[in-house]
DNA sequence: TTTTACTTTTGATCTGGGTCAAAGATTTTG
DNA sequence: CAAAATCTTTGACCCAGATCAAAAGTAAAA
């Protein structure tokens, strides 16, 4: 079994690897937890299943009623909100690993949609809540993905406030890219090659912008030789550096711990 | 002393309050803890103190090291992101009980500058941190409410990305409407009244506009009827419900637990 | 109370990205 | 393989909001 490498697409630390049975599983035991290992794993059982989603197909509506949690384990969705005469704007991106649902709430608070076929490791909610507060690391690990996705969006609020559609463009491929690269891995300097996992329409939902603007900058980056498009989809990247400078962003890339 | 209504400005709910010094202290003793009342504030009182700013103060810049947490205990603060260039977009609106600050990570995301006067209650970062670990139930009100902040961060992801000026501008009238009104303890019903924190400047660098729009449209909003203007910065909402028409929000106003 | 320094409003003009329209690509279906 | 359905590109035109400019409040300093 490979390990993912990034801490980041953890709930837990693993300390010991050889009981988890699911990837991205998010409850993953713990070296110093007071419990019984066994009585842990045999609740986990009882709690986790396994849920497939066709591409296109709506996963959680807005506003329904929410009884699990759970992680994506192969498949990209997005989270969007919709208003009232049809405008919609992508909130967030989910791929691999990725944590969907709210401790502690009740409701859905957005559309969550498959954009490829999906798996879904999920957990029923109830249960998962009582381990959170029996399992304090699962609350702290919880914590630090969502200060992730809260450090995310609000990069994101920059891009759609401040950032102009050829800038916009830049940002959603570096980030792609970036995601793309930490997940299988690349080779860290060659050119960066990967396929877009969203429509043109998906894109503009997620930039604030239509389906036309989003075609014309693509066509401009690509005249322009930053980046390479084989087909609609296929991109590479021959420099990083360019394209993050295209985006607007600082030469160093964000801040880790 | 007063208590605060809404449970979302607590770390933890608090179960007796007659120990409590400072109330937007977001460390409360709770009941179910198994550690000894005494260590407990002893502890706390060790790591905590309080630091004052003024109007137009940089209280973290972006990219420093941040030793401490804490939380605004009066005055008001943005949360603010500025590329090279200075376009800047503020991502954050910090009002009195709001928690600063991020458990486990060494860096500032973010500029945040004192709007008015502003007192803090603050943390040492390394010892709140331990605190965490042996108070379960500190990691877990964090988590939510950094939750709410995700939504928050979100829904202004759909303001930013797809609303007109003048939606902008009333969505950010609505939630300062709001957010006062659950502060101060208003009457339900009756006209909203507040004075706006902000110049219109910081309006447009929060709803990514320029402040030449954002003065137009308060004078739109103003001359339709839809608020009404006492000096420049008195703000009074006689219907809540066609602010929020103009703002192009759901008439529901968003889901609680 | 005048001076100096903001902050806010209002006007005139310009432009980036939206809108409308149509033609290619690409994929799916029969 | 042709037909139908999508997805994408490109062109022509338009408009909401940006930019440039100046005047009018307001407030702090002298």
């Amino acid at each position: 079994m490979t390990q993912i490498k990034s801490k980041k697409f953890m709930l837990l630390d693993p300390v010991q690897t050889d009981h988890i049975h699911c990837e991205s599983c998010p409850i993953r035991h713990r070296a110093v937890c007071a419990r019984c290992e066994a009585d842990e794993l045999e609740l986990l059982e009882e709690i986790k299943y396994y849920r497939s989603f066709e591409a296109g197909q709506h996963i959680i509506w807005s506003g329904d009623k929410m009884d699990f949690v759970g992680s994506v384990v192969s498949g990209i969705a997005t989270l969007s909100q919709t208003m009232e005469d049809g405008r919609t704007q992508m909130v967030g991106l989910l791929l691999p690993s990725d944590f969907v649902g709210r401790p502690g709430r009740s409701g859905a608070a957005y559309d969550v949609v498959a954009t490829t076929d999906l798996v879904m490791c999920c957990f029923r909610k109830k249960p998962f809540e009582k381990m959170m507060e029996t399992t304090p690391h699962i609350a702290q690990r919880l914590l630090q993905m969502t200060l992730d996705e809260l450090d995310a969006a609000r990069e994101w609020m920059l891009v759609l406030g401040r950032k102009t559609a050829r800038e916009k463009i830049a940002s959603l491929l570096a980030i792609i890219a970036r995601r793309d690269a930490s997940l299988h891995l690349n080779a860290k300097n060659g050119p960066l090659v990967f396929d877009l996992p969203l429509t043109r329409e998906a894109m503009a939902d997620y930039l604030g912008l239509t389906l036309e603007t989003v075609s014309r900058q693509i066509s401009a980056l690509k005249r322009d030789g930053v980046i390479v498009l084989e087909g609609k989809r296929h991109v590479t990247i021959p420099d990083m550096e360019r394209l993050l400078e295209e985006a607007g962003d600082d030469s160093d890339g964000g801040m880790l711990d």
